[in-house]
DNA sequence: ACCTGAACACCGTTCAAGT
DNA sequence: ACCTGAACACCGTTCAAGT
C-alpha cells in the first residue's frame, strides 16, 4: 500500500471527472457510486476523498463544467439575425446540447445536495449568464419594455424550452416524445415572441 | 414470528401505502428506503415484498394515486369561463397541486423505473386524460384548428407550466423563485395563447 | 397463511496503518 | 505525502424457518 504517484494530483483530479462523467453518460445517476468510480479508476475508494471533500463536491464540480460548456454552445450562436431568430437558434442549440448530454443534463435536476449542503455562488452565476444571453436579445425584441418584464419573458421562455426538453427526457411524463421537441420549441417561441410584440392592451 | 394478522391485507397495503408517502413528503426521494418504511409500519423488510413486487411498484402505485388527485383538481375547475380564463385556472389548480405536495411531484421525475422494467399503460392513460382538459379547452379557443395544432398547442402549454414549476422547485436551477412561478405562468398563458389566435401568417 | 430475520451483495465515508 | 483497506453504519431483495 502507500504512495504509488503514477498520477500527479491534477491528472489523478481529472481521471476521476472524466471516468465519473462516462459512468453518468454509461448508467445515469442511479448507477453513481463512489466504489465504482474507484473501480473504474484503479484506485481504492478512499484515495476519491483525498481528492474532493465527497460525491457531492465531485458531482457539483462537473455539473459547473456542464454549464461551461453549454455557455459555449449558447455563445457560438451566430450574432446575425434578427432577435427572433436568434432566440430560436439558441433554443436549438440549447436542445441539441441537451440532446448531446442527456443523462448528465438530467444530473442537474435529479442530484440534489445532501441536506444542508449550499449551492455554491459560481454554480449560481454561471446560470445567471445563461439567462443574460436571452435577456439581451429579448430588449433587442421589445426596446420599450421595462426591465422587470424582460427578465420575466427570459425566465418564461427559459422555462418553456426546458419543460418540452424534460418531458421530452423523462419517461415519466412522455406524453412527448424525443422526436417533438424541436417543433414545439419553435412553436414555442413563435406564439410567445408574437403575444410578446403583437400587444394591444 | 409467524403470523400477526393484526391488519387485513388491504390494511397492511394502505399502511405501507400512507406510510411511504409521508415519508416521500417528509424526506424527499433520496431519504426513501425499504428498511425505513419497514421500521416506520413496525414490520420487517420482508414483508414489504408480500405486498408489492418491489420498490419500484410500491412508488409508482404512490405515483398514480397523485396523478388521480391531480385529475381531480382539474376536473374541479369551474366550467364557467371563457377558454382562455379556464386555461389560467386550470394551470393555477396545477401550481397549486405541486405547490401542495412538492417532494411527491418531484418523484414523478426524479425516480426512474429499474433498467428492463416499463412504465404500465394504466400510468399513461392518466397522463393522458390530463392534457385532453387542456386540448378541450384549445379547441374552443381556437375552432378551425386542426387535431394536430391543438395537441401542439397543449403539450406547449403543458411543458411551459410544468418547466416554470419545475425550475422554482428545483434547487440547481433555481433562477426562478417560488414565488414568482404564478405570474411567470399567467404569462405564458397570456402571451402565447395571444400568439396563437391573433396569427395573421 | 403470514411474517421474520439472517444472508447476500451492495452502498458512502473515515481513518489508522503502511510505504 | 500518498494510498490502502478494514471498519462502521447503512442499502434492496430473497427465502428458509417459524407459528
Amino acid at each position: 500500500m502507500g504512495r504509488r504517484s503514477i498520477h500527479t494530483a491534477e491528472e489523478l483530479r481529472e481521471l476521476i471527472l472524466t471516468s465519473t462523467t462516462e459512468l453518468i453518460e454509461d448508467e445515469g445517476l442511479a448507477g453513481l457510486s463512489a466504489r465504482e468510480i474507484a473501480r473504474r479508476i484503479g484506485y481504492s475508494p478512499g484515495t476519491l476523498y483525498n481528492v474532493f471533500e465527497n460525491i457531492d463536491d465531485l458531482v457539483l464540480t462537473i455539473e459547473g463544467r456542464l454549464l461551461d460548456q453549454l455557455a459555449l454552445s449558447l455563445h457560438a450562436v451566430p450574432e446575425d439575425e434578427c432577435p427572433h431568430q436568434r432566440l430560436k437558434n439558441i433554443a436549438k442549440a440549447y436542445l441539441r446540447f441537451t440532446h448531446d448530454n442527456p443523462r448528465l443534463w438530467n444530473l442537474l435536476f435529479e442530484h440534489h445536495m445532501q441536506t444542508g449542503a449550499e449551492i455554491p455562488p459560481w454554480y449560481q452565476e454561471k446560470l445567471e449568464n445563461l439567462l443574460a444571453e436571452v435577456e439581451r436579445e429579448l430588449t433587442r425584441l421589445i426596446p420599450g419594455a421595462s426591465d422587470a418584464r424582460v427578465k420575466r419573458a427570459a425566465r418564461v421562455l427559459w422555462a418553456g424550452v426546458h419543460g418540452i426538453t424534460s418531458l421530452s427526457t423523462t419517461d415519466k411524463l412522455a406524453t412527448v416524445t424525443t422526436d417533438d421537441a424541436a417543433p414545439l420549441v419553435e412553436d414555442l417561441i413563435d406564439h410567445y415572441l408574437g403575444g410578446l410584440t403583437n400587444k394591444k392592451s
